[in-house]
Parts: C-alpha cells; sequence; structure tokens
DNA sequence: TTTTTTTGATTAAACGATTAATCTTTTACT
DNA sequence: AGTAAAAGATTAATCGTTTAATCAAAAAAA
C-alpha cells in the first residue's frame, strides 16, 4: 500500500504539488485556486486518507510542533497529574508532549535535554533538579524556549510557574497550632531547592511567629532512601521532650511514607499525633481519620506553563515570566 | 546563533557533506573515509556541539525512531509506572515515546490513533478501550507495527502482552476461600473486555469448584462515575444472606473505591470482611492490617511489549506474538 | 485592437540528512 | 612503464512539504 503524500494526490488529479499544498493549508484566498480544483483536491484528500507527514513539515516550516515535558518520575501521581493535563491542553493546541524523566539526577535531566534536543522540541516544560543550573543557563543562552514549573533556580530569572510555597506553608503551620499542637514537627527532602526551602521558611516563621524557637524540629530524608530515613527521623522526633505532638509533611511521597511509618509504630494518627500532609492522595481519602492537606493546582499549573511555554515559541514572547499560583488549605 | 548542521560542518573543513554524513554514521568502513578527515570532522562536530536533524533523518530514513503508547490515563498509577518502564527502555534504544490518553473512550483512542500516524510513529503500543476493534483491524491491514498490552480483543489476533488474568484470579478466589471465608463477592467494571471477563470467570469456577453457586455476587461499576456506583454496590452486598464475608476487587482503582466505601461504612476490613486488592499501592500499604493483593510485572510488561514492537518494526517480524506474563499473589 | 489586470495554476528551490553512483588520485602488480 | 586495483573523496538524487517567483490564459480597460 502506497503512502498517501501530496504527490499522489496532485498525480491523481493532474495539479501540481504546489496547488495541493495551498488548499489543504486553507492558503487559498483571494485567487489563488479556483472553487472547482479546491473541491476536488479536498474530496481525494478525504477518498485517500490523506494525513500530512509530520517529519517533512516540520523539516521545511522549522519548528516540530512537539515540546518536551521534563519531570522527576512520571510514575509519581503527582507528576503523572501534571503531565496529562499539559498533554490534553497542547493536543488541543496541536502539540504533542514527550515526556523525560530525571528521577531527581542531574546527569539524566542533561541526558533528556540533549535528547529532547535531537528531537527538534520547540521548547522545554522543567521541573528542574539540584545541580542542573549550568543546563538551565545554556539553554537560556541559546533562546530555546523554556519554563520551569513547580521549582525555580533563585539566581536565574526564567518563566515559571509555582505554588506559594512560603505562604501555604505558613498558613498550614499556623493551622497545627491554633488547634492546640504546641510542638509541630516538619519533614522535608534533604535537598537545597527553592520550593523545599520556602516550604520550611513558611514552617519556621510560623513558628517564630508564635513564639517557638525550633532548630532542632526540623528533620530531613533523601528521595533515594526515603522510608529508612523517615523510620529513623520519626523515631527521634519522637524520642524529644518536649513531645513532639504534630509533624508537617513537605511533599505527598513524604506524607505517605510518614504516616506509613508512623502507623507501623502503633500510633494513632489524629489523636496521639496531628499530621499535615501535601498534595492529596487516594491513601489520604482512605483513612478513617480526616487529615488536612495542602491541594496544589496541579491542572492549573500545567495550563500555564503550557500557555507560557506557547507564547514563547508561537509569538517570539519574552517576558520571562513568573506565575505564582495559590494552593489550598484543605481541613 | 546558526543551526549546526552538516552543511555547517562540511563548510567549515572544505569536504562535503556526504563524507561528514559517513563519518559521524561510522560508515567509514574499508577505506571510504581517510583517517586525517575523520578526526577532523569529529573533533569539528564536538567543537561545534553537532546534534543531527531527527526530522531530517527520519524524512529521509523513512523511519521517525518514535513510538506511539495509548493508554487509559497516565495519572493512574499502574499506566504511570508502565509508562515509565517503557520509556527508560526505549531510550536506551534510541525510540522517544509520545503517549496519548484515551479515557477509556473510543472516541479519543481514534483521535490519538490518528495524531500519532500523522507524527509518523513506528509503532504502537496499545492497552484498547472497548469498541476500538476497528481502529486496531484496520492497523493491522496497513500493516503497522502494534502491540497490545494488558488487554486484547478476543477475535483479533495481534501480537499482545498480557498477565495470566484467569488463572491468578482463580487462586485468589481460592485463597479466599482457604481461609474460611464462605461468600467472597466479586467487583469489576462494567465493561465487556477479556481480561476483566477472564478475572470474572477465574472467580466463577473457583467458586463453583468449591461448590458454591453464584450469579448474584457479581457487581459491576462503571469507570465515570466509580465511587457513587461503588457505594451502591456494596450496599447491596451486605444486605444479602448468606452474609457476604470477602471482595475481591478486579483493579487497582476499584480497590481503593472499594476499600473506601467499607470504611466509610464504618466496617473493619479483615475483620468484618476480607479483601482481596489487584496492583500495589501506596494506599495499600499504609493500612494497619495486611490486605492480600495480585502484583503485576509491570517492568516486565513494558519491557515485553517494547520488545516485541521493536522486533516488528526492525527486523520486519510478523510473528503475531502473544505473551502471558504471570502475576504474583502476595499475602 | 492592444494593453493591462486579474485569476489560476506551475516551477523550482529549500529544509537537513542519506547513499548509490561516480570520479580522481594513489598504490600495486606484471 | 603501463595497467589494474584500491583508496578516498564528491555529485546528485531523494524523502514530503512549503512558498516565493513566475507564467499563461482570460477578463477588463484603454
Amino acid at each position: 500500500m502506497e503512502r498517501v503524500s501530496l504527490k499522489v494526490i496532485a498525480r491523481e488529479l493532474g495539479v501540481s504539488t504546489a496547488t495541493v499544498s495551498l488548499v489543504l493549508n486553507g492558503k487559498n484566498q483571494n485567487g489563488r485556486v479556483s472553487m472547482d480544483v479546491s473541491e476536488k483536491i479536498l474530496a481525494k484528500a478525504a477518498e485517500l486518507n490523506y494525513v500530512p507527514n509530520s517529519l517533512a513539515k516540520g523539516l521545511k516550516m522549522g519548528h516540530s510542533k512537539s515540546i518536551g515535558l521534563i519531570i522527576a518520575d512520571i510514575s509519581n501521581v503527582f507528576f503523572g497529574t501534571l503531565a496529562l493535563h499539559i498533554q490534553n491542553y497542547a493536543e488541543q493546541q496541536g502539540y504533542t508532549v514527550i515526556i523525560g524523566n530525571t528521577n531527581e539526577d542531574p546527569e539524566e535531566m542533561l541526558k533528556m535535554i540533549t535528547f529532547l534536543n535531537s528531537r527538534q522540541v520547540d521548547g522545554l516544560i522543567i521541573t528542574p533538579t539540584e545541580g542542573g543550573e549550568f543546563m538551565v543557563k545554556a539553554l537560556l543562552e541559546k533562546e530555546k524556549p523554556l519554563v520551569l514549573v513547580d521549582r525555580i533556580y533563585p539566581d536565574i530569572h526564567t518563566a515559571s510557574v509555582m505554588i506559594n510555597n512560603f505562604e501555604i506553608s505558613y498558613r498550614s503551620t499556623r493551622q497545627l497550632l491554633n488547634r492546640g499542637c504546641n510542638n509541630p514537627a516538619f519533614i522535608s527532602y534533604k535537598q537545597d531547592q527553592v520550593h523545599t526551602n520556602e516550604r520550611k521558611r513558611g514552617y519556621l516563621e510560623a513558628m517564630q511567629d508564635a513564639g517557638h524557637h525550633v532548630t532542632d524540629k526540623i528533620k530531613e530524608v533523601s528521595y533515594q532512601n526515603l522510608q529508612e530515613d523517615m523510620d529513623g527521623a520519626i523515631e527521634e522526633l519522637l524520642q524529644m521532650s518536649p513531645k513532639v505532638d504534630a509533624i508537617f509533611f513537605a511533599t505527598n511521597s513524604i506524607s505517605i511514607s510518614g504516616i506509613r511509618s508512623l502507623l507501623k509504630k502503633g500510633l494513632l494518627v489524629q489523636k496521639d499525633i496531628q499530621v499535615m500532609c501535601f498534595d492529596e492522595s487516594e491513601a489520604i481519602l482512605l483513612f478513617p481519620f480526616r487529615v488536612p492537606y495542602v491541594k496544589q493546582p496541579i491542572e492549573a499549573m500545567g495550563k500555564r506553563a503550557l500557555e507560557l511555554l506557547i507564547g514563547q515559541i508561537e509569538r517570539k514572547e519574552k517576558s520571562g515570566q513568573q506565575i505564582v499560583l495559590e494552593a489550598e488549605l484543605v481541613v
């Protein structure tokens, strides 16, 4: 079965490929192609089930109508949901999304950028990993359309979409204190990234404003060795006096792991100890106890990021706009 | 900044693009290009940071080195994990994966196939939705490399990767019976697909072999209206006499939803009622009670599917091999 | 009738790569 | 020395599109 190209349609109809191209792209305005021929071409294209070859088109036009999405791990619900929305919205705009996973490893991030570049993606949406600053700088210099999402590098100015990490974290901590907790602790990843740091700062400031001076109730766990570190961290927290009576978990994976650790120790969550989580999850909904959590506007994040990116791609906008969306505290 | 193409390298070095292409593709065997020139080209390519334009290459070679992965919903952990593994493995082989979501809707499936075809994907891995038979037939006629995964259409012969649904379901039901349950029920999606049907058949046969005659203890819920249907289904099951003392949930999303429903009703899982789930999940690990579940070999599924597909693409294998992998019962 | 304008189509180059066919120079053989 | 073979490079066509430039015929204007 012969592949149906413009040439085939042109041959069958005895016209040139130029004419066919013009018609199929709706560029037959003001007396370029006669009605008669137009219709014939449209009909034939439909009959033969013509689909344009996007490789050829992309080559000629200088853009691929595809974008790269680089995230930590597509099997994580947060990123999966983000990817879903970006894809849906991108498809509406005629763009293809190619996803790459970094697993929070800068080497993987570099590999993915190179790979996606060779695929001629028109732009990139990235949740950057620690240690990836130089890659982002390089992309900026090449004027590659780029939007960072979920996190940014503090000393590099790029277009980005984030949530109000500090504020929501402040409010969440506040909420714990208001509910009568006296010694809320905080657990996050051992990494130096803005979103994490801001959440930490939100916790700290809320504590200070409430007259607490804390340094030892902040624990950090590693991404690679989550559950073990978590068990250790929680063990330490429970040893403290005065007693830690609440824990604020700074990400979704940490929340799950943390609660698991607490349950393993036989503690009654929301009774022996209060918790505050990040992101909603199936797991949290399952508990007989209500768990307050920070709900990120994931769909909006994806949508805005894509809008920013497409603006850069199609309208050469060089705004470097930094969008901050409001997360919601669900209690 | 000028895009670096073969032409640029050739110009700078005063050689032809043909020579550059030959060297960069390692086709300079048996006296095609001199060592001297080879090295110069390699050096220059590195210096200029040359990355081949895959659109041009794909156009010329007649393949894009990309494949399409069509799944129901990337934000579902099962599919997310599947996608992760397929991507990792594909990247190793130099392939790009483009993911499309159907949301179990055949119209979306058709849209995605058309879309991916226009992107010139070299092949497709699909978890087909109900009502998509004609599309798969059309792909087969066009001899498009294709592998179905997770489910198949019973009356269309295609390459596929599935798990042993019937057997694992039989064994799981058996397990419930052995543990002393007398009236295990079964809940699955309201859909006519092989994998679901086979799981149902496994349950039924195990029940019959144990001397039970069941027709009314099988409930079906809709994909679109999961939680409500679930609440209803479980309500009905609990009304029955003799009392339903166990429930086998046929997929991961159903398991979560089902347990949620049970907990809402204030039942003590594994005490008032036993459950058996499909797929592992964070949620299940969190419970103070142990929940037995069917563990699918997701990584292997992805890997085998990709192997099959690449075999068809690169070696024109027309095997139509149907791979069945063993799921594991974790208790 | 001749010239100009409008209408409707074609030509041909280009995008960036690949590769069969060809050409030129050097080396080896008798 | 003369010729054949080997080595090392280039030419040119091609993949499927797009589009500026051009051309031809018909209609309108002079």
